[in-house]
DNA sequence: AAAGGCTTGACGTGCGTACCTCAGTAATTG
DNA sequence: CAATTACTGAGGTACGCACGTCAAGCCTTT
């Protein structure tokens, strides 16, 4: 039962092991009828290249590039360490992965940063969903460098594929478990975002609001206000919300900044009174959770979404397929029982 | 910046390649002191030995096999199913995944099928926890064979590594989950397991028990009925369910046969009222989740368990660190909302 | 018929490590 | 001091593939 190689496909399709390796590396100088006959030798005797050997022997290294926020929340700077121990982990395995911290709030500034990456093989990029951002994009991946968008998508660039979660069904989950937490109350649902302009939290908002109208007639959603990702604003942001809505029954934060809604829910006794459902687990949100103050985490594993990406990205180079289930970022929901 | 190899370590060393590789390898016949001066070579220069290098040369094929149910349940039938698509991909790797089906509920069959493992490299078994299997599990570790076990644990057997969730946490998280669903409301909660001389049932009925107990007086758990993994008998077993208890509020179902709970409260127009929530997520409970007859399914996702059990063993066979965040398996909330 | 272009075979080198042999040097023992 | 024994160096082969060179064979064209 041992390996299957190339001399014994030669000897099988009766030619030199040079033409077959010109047949599976699609060097010219072959004859049609000729490439047939390995073809054929190769699936009868189920050869498949030795995937160490041949990597050993093209001798090449992958160049990939995660490019990250340099806006430091807890989620971001997670990401940002799980890519440094993934690069050091493969490092044995020739990949070189390097970390670039920019601006991607700023179409123009991400855009400059990824038009100086064509160097690598691929890249992973958390992107603003901006027209030049998409024109950047499209240009790598024209130049042959891959790109897979990280937790943020820019669904009509380009890009080869994206790591992350559905954010529409991340805001429906939000809300049937705002629904079914907040069983049987009638009264609003505040709803706190950080900036309208990111994708990611539009699109959670717009699931949310989906379902709640659809589903949970008793409970009506506030229009979104801005918190931008700052837990003090946020704070005052929820402050201002709690004093203003006597019938508040629940709150879902849409992006960062959680620390901000647990002090004023905690400062204001309503933390066991008020759902609050939130996005990221983090130290703080965690010791949150488990306190009860916040009743729900939705998660997306950031170690995850980093060895995701590194291996979508060699998948690429090496032209293999993409192994979906294993590719598929999930939506955790995370509450106090199931912490990891 | 390429690569260190083990000449750049001998010409740093003041040695030859020879006394480097037997350092590396732990052959015999090098002094300490020249062990030494290599080791600090190795540290200096960041060498670490090329993976792919390693396995080309050592040649070795890694035999592993999965021992899974006989009986065939949908998860394990999922779970099987893994393992093939898993093998067939990993077959480039030089790794071979052999697929044993047997009676694990069988202590005596179970162990007696372990026996006749002591070839493979590595076992990965959904293990009955029985005093036989434990032997058979250690007798393997001692004979060289790593053993993980998979979805059910043998905990205090020599296994190297257990690839599964925590199932009491599983049952506390379906409590907080019944707890929020059914909140206002008082009345009973049934409890359906397949048989209580299962561990991980066991533990699921125990986590559930002590949180609804703790934080949900308002419930009462009913004592466990049997279902026996088959959805006709749990169907039975509803049925009475239903009919003995006037104040059912809600119903978890430890084990499989889904199919029969939901078609009892269908029957019985009880779908709506009766908070179900379910394990493991297929085809059946995944219509039955969408429809609203289930609220909320537990599970554990089979590929990434089946895909985890071949990277633990492959780590240990080549004396290699686990990456633990990657192998930690999650348990699944999975509402409507949310399904993949 | 000679020139030129395709096709193919034969062979070599390299990737980085594992593992083996053999000779030679140093240290230890009786 | 000679005889062991313990180290060390030099060199080779193998793993399976990628890639390059060179020459030989064949067919077409003029």
């Amino acid at each position: 039962m041992s390996r299957v190689t190339v001399s014994d496909v030669a000897a099988a399709a009766g030619v030199s092991v040079a033409t077959v390796d010109r047949v599976l590396n699609g060097r010219p100088g072959v004859r049609t009828q000729t490439i047939d006959k390995v073809q054929e030798a190769i699936s009868a005797l189920h050869y498949w290249p030795d995937r160490l050997a041949t990597r050993l022997a093209r001798g090449r290294e992958y160049r990939f590039c995660a490019v990250l926020p340099d806006g430091s929340n807890s989620f971001m700077r997670a990401l940002a360490e799980e890519a440094r121990s993934v690069g050091a982990r493969m490092a044995s395995e020739r990949v070189v992965l390097d970390l670039k911290h920019t601006d991607v709030f700023d179409g123009a500034i991400l855009a400059a940063t990824l038009e100086t990456l064509g160097g690598y093989d691929g890249v992973a990029v958390v992107a603003l969903d901006h027209p030049q951002v998409r024109e950047a994009i499209n240009a790598l991946v024209r130049s042959g460098t891959h790109v897979v968008t990280l937790v943020s998508d820019v669904p009509d660039s380009r890009r080869d594929h994206y790591v992350g979660v559905t954010n529409t069904a991340a805001g429906r989950t939000a809300a049937t478990l705002m629904g079914r937490f907040a069983a049987g109350q009638t009264g609003k649902i505040g709803l706190i975002a950080g900036s309208v302009a990111l994708r990611d939290h539009v699109e959670r908002q717009f699931g949310f609001e989906q379902v709640i109208a659809a589903e949970y007639p008793a409970l009506g959603v506030l229009p979104v206000r801005e918190g931008r990702d700052q837990w003090e604003r946020v704070r005052d942001v929820t402050q201002a919300l709690l004093e203003d809505t006597p019938d508040l029954v629940g709150i879902y934060n849409v992006g960062a900044g959680n620390r901000g809604i647990v002090e004023a829910l905690e400062a204001a006794g309503r933390a066991d009174s008020i759902v609050f459902i939130a996005h990221e687990l983090t130290a703080y949100s965690r010791r949150a959770l488990v306190r009860g103050t916040i009743d729900a985490v939705l998660n997306q594993d950031p170690g995850h979404e980093m060895r995701s990406a590194v291996r979508v990205l060699m998948a690429l180079a090496d032209k293999e397929p993409i192994v979906e289930g294993q590719e598929r970022i999930r939506i955790d929901i995370f509450l106090r029982d199931n912490l990891p």
